[in-house]
RNA sequence: GGCGCGGUAGCUCAGGUGGUUAGAGCGUUGGAUUCAUAACCCAAAGGUCGGGGGUUCAACUCCCCCCCGCGCUACCA
């Protein structure tokens, strides 16, 4: 922590590829990070900027399955997606590499080795579900069955996609496997394990203590959480036939964790950047900065010297990851070192409801790009000044309109534009010089020449937000200046006094052109050509003589345009359209279950019931207990619909009841039967109750 | 239920280690202005800082309880 450090080594979230990205995603790890970057560049500093795409996992063949298509084919028709993307929104990372890459494979290999010979990883044997017919082991995605929990029939071992609770394939009832629709059986197997229970001394020591200070509260909080909950021992190995081989010899069949592979895969990116650098090669690589003088092992430097910082920019859903699985696995390596900060944002919402590709409700990074293809800083910016740093956030299309209408355009571009316009009119385009200076004159300079540190601050806090304001902040600046000296009055009487003006005004215009650079890219190129400067540092804004006098100008585009009201009602209708036809197309989900005799339809006996009591359970937010008179008997059943029904509202009700259900403990209570529901689309459960009162007991048949 | 993060003006959000009249942007209202994409600039209105206790000379800021939202986790036959 109080090392000094000499280079930095960034890396964002590498986005998985099974799927476009949306902008939730850009907020969350993509523009913070750029604009980290963009800063440091600047700013001099030794700066190496990775990312990639991956593409292993067991969704990836999952997806390849749902689109009739290999896992190759997914992987490079989203890699290239994303990697379009990121390039038109300006995002500059040195490489943006793939995990599918050879050098990737052998890094994680070597990795994964280099624990094993150490004695670092333990081997376990457990019985998983094996497919007999396909001959292979199924991972939790490829085995489905009925949910425990809902009842939806076509629950994944890993997931209800109905209900949502996190399952694990043995609580499926009447599993099946997705590739043969048989049922698979259970079978030994055995894999390797990182031990992260001893590690609990070390990440309590290294977080808890050392980081309590500068890490942000939601990321420190989180892996307090986890590390208080009590580590357990997580396998790093998965019986599948996709991803990078277990380099072991009795292994066959098995491949790394997709999540001990992808953060491997920031420094394979940074291996596979200094070979194509040095070997002249670029396939992946673009760097920023000169490397020119590289040597193909420098990549060591940024992952193994002590004076390396390490930064992960990445969302919430990724901080155990970063803070406790991939440290401790760098740590226990004992070759690299650990970051030195996880600044990971919550998540943004759009339009009230959470961001979501698979429901539809999103704006992927490409539809916004399609629509907006010149516009890549106005969503940087909309989404700059609402990052969720410290809580969720929210998108809106109105917010994004009002962002460019009344700031982008109304204060910095119309700043830039009043500047350009008076010198055209007045002084031939040309940067008028200096004269005696006013008051109102010492004030502006003054304040131009706080603001680049006021940013800069911001920036290093990795409070983007803060930062964003501040710049906009020094547009005001300018726009105020001209306000209280009013060079077009002046411009009658005393030319002089104008020149002097309209050099300030165009030194704040300048010192804008540099602090835009990591915030809005595009706009920072545009700026500088009108102005005519080139590249300058970060050390040269808040200069009140960056620009000489009798320096032509160029020609003055506006910076931004209006976004009219109809183009965002179009956005907004487009959002909910897509939402529907989502809804519509995942309409016929649930296709028939295996056909059954009508002896297995009669073994079922179930009956009308009353519920003659309701009562919530001691610690338990989804049962009730309830007393239903089945004709036969008054019996206890537990149910899991304390979140949707109160038990006031229960009680009297008339229910649909499978009697014959063997009994079974739950929460220390004997449950004597099922109260059956229907699960709608949205998770919500309706009671099934006779269309008419019937007598307890009543058979359904 | 447990753990974590939040609950601050109409909206989106800031508010290290407690201290005079709680902030910003947008929105609203009024004023001024016309160089500028009817933009800019000035000013005002607007908040019991989720609720209730407590510690303190003093709490949005610390402690306890409760309520609400989000995330992880357990119970769902």
């Amino acid at each position: 922590m109080s090392t000094t450090f000499t280079r930095y080594t960034v890396t964002a979230a590498l986005p998985y590829a099974n799927g476009p990205k949306h902008i939730g995603h850009l907020a969350g790890a993509y523009i913070p990070s750029d604009v980290y970057v963009r800063y440091l560049r600047l700013t001099g500093k030794d700066v190496i900027f990775v990312c990639g795409s991956d593409e292993h996992g067991t969704a990836i063949p999952n997806q390849a399955l749902k689109e009739n298509t290999t896992s190759k084919a997914i992987i490079d028709k989203y890699d290239a997606l994303i990697r379009d993307c990121f390039n038109k929104l300006g995002m500059s990372f040195d490489i943006y590499h793939r995990t599918s890459e050879p050098i990737h494979h052998q890094t994680s290999q070597e990795f994964f080795l280099a624990l094993y010979n150490k004695g670092l990883l333990t081997e376990e044997v457990s019985e998983q579900y094996f497919d007999t017919e396909a001959n292979v082991f199924l991972a939790d995605r490829y085995i489905v069955g009925t949910c425990p929990r809902c009842g939806n029939t076509n629950a994944y071992g890993d997931q209800c996609e109905n209900c949502g609770s996190t399952l694990s394939p043995r609580e499926l009832i009447n599993p099946r496997s997705t590739l043969s629709g048989k049922t698979p059986v259970l079978r030994e197997t055995k894999h390797w394990y990182l031990p992260l229970e001893r590690y609990e001394p070390w990440l309590r020591d290294w977080i808890l203590k050392s980081h309590q200070q500068d890490w942000k509260p939601n990321v420190y909080g989180q892996c307090k959480s986890w590390i208080e909950a009590g580590l357990q021992p997580r396998a790093m190995t998965r019986d599948l036939d996709w991803g990078i081989k277990v380099p072991l010899p009795d292994a066959e069949g098995k491949v790394l964790y997709v999540w001990f592979d992808a953060p491997v895969g920031y420094i394979s990116a940074t291996r596979a950047l200094f070979e194509e650098v040095t070997s002249g090669n670029l396939k992946f690589a673009t760097p920023r900065s000169d490397l020119s003088k590289a040597k193909k092992e420098d990549w060591k430097k940024y992952w193994q010297a002590e004076d390396t910082r390490l930064i992960h920019f990445i969302g919430k859903d990724n901080i155990v990851f970063h803070c406790i699985i991939f440290p401790v696995m760098l740590h226990t390596s004992g070759e690299f070192i650990v970051p030195d900060n996880v600044p990971a944002n919550e998540f943004m919402n759009l339009e009230g409801d959470k961001m979501s590709t698979s429901r539809g409700w999103s704006i992927e990074m490409h539809e916004y790009l399609d629509d907006f293809p010149d516009k890549p800083d106005v969503l940087r910016y909309a989404l700059l000044t609402n990052l969720p740093e410290a809580k969720d956030s929210e998108f809106t299309w109105k917010d994004f309109q009002a962002k460019n209408n009344n700031e982008l355009v109304a204060i910095l571009g119309n700043f830039v534009n009043r500047a350009v316009v008076l010198t055209q009119k007045y002084f031939d385009n040309k940067v008028p010089s200096q004269k005696v200076l006013t008051e109102v004159d010492k004030k502006a300079l003054e304040e131009l020449e706080l603001y680049p540190s006021k940013i800069a601050s911001s920036i290093e806090a990795f409070r983007f937000r803060e930062a964003t304001a501040n710049l906009m902040d020094l547009a005001r600046v300018g726009n105020k200046y001209l306000a209280e000296t009013e060079p077009w009055k002046l411009a009658k009487t005393d030319m002089d006094r104008v020149g002097t003006i309209l050099n300030i005004a165009l030194q704040i215009a300048a010192s804008l052109a540099i602090v835009t650079e990591p915030f809005l890219p595009f706009t920072s190129r545009k700026l500088k050509n009108m102005l005519g400067v080139s590249d300058l540092a970060w050390s040269d804004a808040g200069n009140g003589a960056l620009l000489k006098a009798g320096a032509a100008l160029n020609e003055a585009p506006l910076l931004f345009e209006k976004i009219e009201d109809e183009r965002i009602e179009i956005q907004i209708k487009k959002l909910i359209d897509k939402k529907r036809a989502v809804e519509v197309a995942q309409q016929p989900a649930e296709p028939a279950k295996a056909e059954i005799s009508f002896d297995d339809f009669s073994k079922m006996d179930i009956r009308i019931g009353k519920i003659l009591k309701a009562e919530r359970v001691e610690k338990s937010k989804k049962l009730l207990k309830l007393q239903v008179d089945t004709g036969i008997d008054v019996r206890t059943v537990m149910s899991g619909i304390a979140e949707h029904f109160a038990p006031e509202v229960v009680i009297g009700k008339q229910v649909t009841i499978l009697v014959n259900l063997a009994p079974r403990k739950i929460m220390g209570v004997e449950s004597q039967g099922m109260i059956l529901m229907a699960a709608d689309k949205d998770g919500s459960l309706k009671m099934l109750s006779p269309s008419g009162e019937v007598v307890p007991g009543s058979q359904v048949s």
